[in-house]
DNA sequence: CTGAAAGCGCTTACAG
DNA sequence: CTGAAAGCGCTTACAG
């Protein structure tokens, strides 16, 4: 048989016969030096480092049923939150030493979407983090044996299971209140795809709250480009003096279109967004939005995910990491696309 | 023992029993339903439908020594041109029934990085994948056993090795040139942080071949934001007409500080960039780039890597696939920064 | 074409 | 504390 990958690398039977000892006694000694008396510990130390040798996770993954690795589900993982929330996930997980499978979630049917849950679950993940920025994948949770580490970032709550909580109704009410008190008769909102949209909702209830008759929200996608035709229609309008954007990247092409449409932002409409995109204070100009902090968001996602994981390496029962909510607060981050910053120098002077 | 992941699902001996075969003709079946006779196949095939059984990849990769899975390697995922390499060779390996692991090559020195290679490698993944954007990865390719199928994708040439190559060097020359010919004296050259920058190259050939004095190049980090002191800077050298930028995201900056400098894109200075970040097309103004198909480098990359993997399967020695050399060349795309288009449209009343 | 046997490299009761 | 045994779920020669 072709040795092709691991090819000549000393088995824990090489090692023992080395230092003289079982291989059940090497098992121990790898599980937990302890366990092992002190004149073997130390042969057996002096083996592994003669031979070089490192245990073969296939084969434990295969004795224990759970390989040392991190699943990832998620939608496309070119969009920005998720490319640093993956990020995240991925710097934490590679400090505790396991390495991290993505399985995107598309929208090409439910069926789709189960196979790729099964081809994960198949594969005996440590523990699974889902990734819920779209709320694509509510039907997934319910595949995930309740006995599996799972940690759920964003997305609606599932009380027996451990999530995180980005908070984005509150940066979204707060935003609208921000802008509202910067002096608007109102706030428009261009809305990103989602059934079920935290941040309008937050929106629509600061509206609410101030008593400001809220306008229909304008729905677009998730391709920034879309929303340059949106701006401008919105910069043609001269009722408009507010807008904000589900995303930083909408945002940009909403500024975009009012470029064209011949309005300056923020002299003539004011523009937020919603993530702090890195590119948001690079843009012409630098974009008021709500700092996310997702890379935070996935690294505290697998701190969570690794209690879980510890309870089931130690036979525990499930403890509190498994059903834990926590909150990870988005930031107002005030730059010159709201104009307030340029307004408070003059008055400044 | 606690059964955590695949708890009770069936076994191939659970299969075997109820289709009422031997194990061994069970794999058989599974691995080409042809080895098997008529009789049996039917009778297998039911009780796989029965059972609902799915092979555990696991124990698979434990008996073969290699397990169905694509390992890719690449530092930062975070950057663009990642980001979107990473997306294409997700899909495509998806598509082969492949899930992707992602293996994190930062820069905290050559131990880090080997860690991550060899902790790779024990995994035996049936093939890998190098994004070599940065050069930082070179001593990683000495390290994955020539045995071990390969594809790398960017970087200096490795002859023995499947590699595809992006023509940054070309698309750089052809940028300059297309520059020069706008009626600039000289283009002046931001640099991305690379040890060997082809882009660079292209941009210091092209202006040689046309008798241009090269201004020096000017170096900067991945950090868009940093870009903004460097374009106020050239904003403030009045014989600085014509900017390009090793990326779109520094190029972006680049224009960020030009305006605050009050110079206007494209009737003061013209900008242009390297890569089509998406964004590029929303900015204000639209930015002249080379449009790069990432994606498309990524999904080659998987194909070119299951052909060589096809090989190992099959016990067949080193295919062509183990050392092509493919080209996926990038395309000049004329937007407002430049403002050809502006003067194009002038021309023509 | 097919089954009994041995093996992949680990782990975990079970006795001493 | 330690070793002989059995098992995880597959695959691949080896005989029939």
């Amino acid at each position: 048989m072709p040795r092709t990958k691991r090819g000549t690398a000393p088995s824990i039977r090489d090692v023992a016969a080395v230092a003289n000892v079982s291989v059940p006694t090497m098992s121990r000694y790898l599980k937990d030096p302890s366990r092992v008396s002190e004149k073997k510990r130390v042969a057996i130390a002096a083996a592994i480092e003669k031979l070089n040798y490192r245990p073969n996770p296939i084969a434990r993954a295969l004795a224990l049923d759970m390989s040392e690795s991190i699943a990832v589900m998620s939608a496309d993982t070119r969009l920005y939150g998720r490319t640093q929330t993956f990020y995240g996930i991925e710097r934490k997980a590679q400090e505790i030493g396991y390495p991290t499978t993505i399985y995107v979630l598309d929208s090409r049917g439910g069926d789709w979407m189960l196979g790729s849950v099964r081809s994960c679950l198949d594969r005996s993940p440590a523990g699974v983090i889902l990734i819920d920025y779209d709320r694509l994948t509510d039907s997934v949770v319910s595949h995930i044996p309740s006995t599996t580490p799972l940690v759920i970032i964003g997305g609606p709550r599932h009380e027996d299971r451990a999530q995180i909580h980005l908070c984005e109704y509150d940066s979204a009410y707060a935003m609208t209140k921000h802008l509202l008190a910067l002096g608007h008769a109102t706030v428009h909102y261009v809305a990103v795809p989602s059934d079920v949209d935290a941040r309008e909702d937050g929106w629509r209830m600061a509206l609410s709250d101030a008593h400001v008759p809220a306008p229909a929200p304008i729905a677009t996608t998730w391709d920034a480009e879309k929303a340059i035709a949106i701006g401008q229609q919105l910069g043609e309008d001269d009722s408009v003096t507010a807008i904000f954007a589900g995303n930083d990247e909408i945002a940009m092409g909403v500024m975009r279109g009012l470029a064209i449409a011949g309005k300056r932002v923020p002299e003539d409409v004011i523009v937020a967004g919603f993530d702090d995109h890195t590119l948001s204070r690079v843009w012409n100009p630098p974009l008021t939005t709500i700092r996310q902090h997702f890379d935070e968001a996935g690294e505290h996602a697998v701190t969570m995910l690794k209690q879980q994981i510890d309870d089931v390496v130690n036979n525990r029962p499930r403890g509190e990491a498994w059903t834990m909510f926590d909150k990870i607060a988005g930031e107002l981050v005030k730059r010159e696309s709201t104009g307030e910053l340029a307004r408070a120098a003059v008055e400044e002077r």
